[in-house]
DNA sequence: GTCTATATTTAGATAGAC
DNA sequence: GTCTATCTAAATATAGAC
């Protein structure tokens, strides 16, 4: 009997804090740590403000969570790929710009919310963020880059010249969606059929940079 | 003596009215509007808190000019450039990508505060980013585009395609300069003369994003 | 764990002296 | 025009009942 009301409880208690949490995520990543009231996450929620804090104790103790788990999200995709032994570097390519689109899709506030609280010098993420350069430096991505330009495959360039042309021609369309739909003159809809369809060509593209 | 008193009294206005604009540009640039108090804007331009809504009346007053002047400098680029008579296609793609990176080596915070300004719903910005499509359309650059794919001179597509690859190549590295940064292993300086030695080959990546 | 009511802190805006 | 001091509103955080 102890028991189970424990794990009642328990299980009301997760519940709760992975409302609040997606609830958070949803707020933080649309109007920034600063522009967000913790009223609006509880109302998200659908739970009390008091509640909030119950949880997370503070507006900034929940910020930081929902930070390392964007930045996550953000980092996990290429470090999933990246380490792959059974696919060759053209192909991993590919992987990381369908995961992107996979992951923006849904979430296309992702980068502004890490870009723009790395630029106001948040320390949490900037921490989490010091680790990508290892990370990418003793992938077997690295190694499959390395040889393929020994072999003269590819232009000879350190690896951030092709990481640089890759995520922006990925990540950017996303970040700047409202502007290039009016340029464009495209609903929303039509903007994302119209990403759906350059996917194949931006990994075309991000390949031919590789040789000239 | 009328007049010098007025004349004089007219340049401390002027000079106090720059000082607290420019000042607003900094600190709005660099947290948003929600994130800066206008104390924090106050103290860099050295004057009093009461003096600014002497001024300007009130934060948002203030932020309105702030936003139309920053995204008048991101619009007025493509503008000017845009129709010019006599340059051709290739030279106007160099010419903007060249006038880029002349305002986002001074003011790389542009970017991302008219993006996520805009994305939370920001209603000065919209009216103005609105704009965009008449002027873009209307273009000779857009007849340069359109006579050059008649001429079979490069794929069939909207122009809008190469306006995302050539925005997407050139304002991301500035956006995730941080972020690039650590990742290529880089100082700001080591960072910025790279991104000056991958100009040219930008330009030379969007005219191959446009024949294939 | 969850709520209502309230205390506390912060930030925008104004009054009034100089 | 410019400042100091103050008012007011908004938002975070907590106390205490259920």
């Amino acid at each position: 009997m102890k028991n189970q009301a424990s794990v009642s409880s328990t299980m009301k208690t997760a519940k709760t804090e992975q409302k609040i949490m997606a609830a958070a995520i949803k707020v933080f990543q649309d109007k920034g740590y600063a522009g967000t009231r913790t009223r609006d996450i509880a109302e998200e929620a659908g739970i009390n403000l008091a509640l909030l804090n119950y949880y997370f104790r503070s507006k900034e103790k929940l910020f930081e969570i929902i930070m390392l788990q964007s930045m996550g999200d953000f980092m996990q995709i290429m470090t999933a790929v990246i380490n792959n032994e059974k696919t060759t570097l053209e192909q991993k390519i590919g992987d990381i710009i369908e995961a992107y689109h996979e992951l923006l899709y849904d979430k296309p506030g992702i980068p502004i919310f890490i870009l723009s609280e790395l630029r106001q010098g948040n320390h949490t993420i900037f921490l989490k963020a010091t680790g990508l350069k290892k990370i990418y430096q003793h992938s077997v991505f690295a190694k499959q880059y390395e040889a393929a330009i020994a072999k003269k495959k590819y232009t000879s360039r350190p690896m951030i010249w092709m990481i640089m042309n890759l995520m922006s021609m990925t990540i950017f369309p996303f970040m700047a969606s409202p502007l290039l739909q009016m340029i464009g003159d495209m609903n929303q809809k039509e903007y994302r059929a119209f990403l759906k369809t350059r996917k194949p060509l931006v990994v075309k593209w991000v390949l031919q940079t590789m040789k000239s």
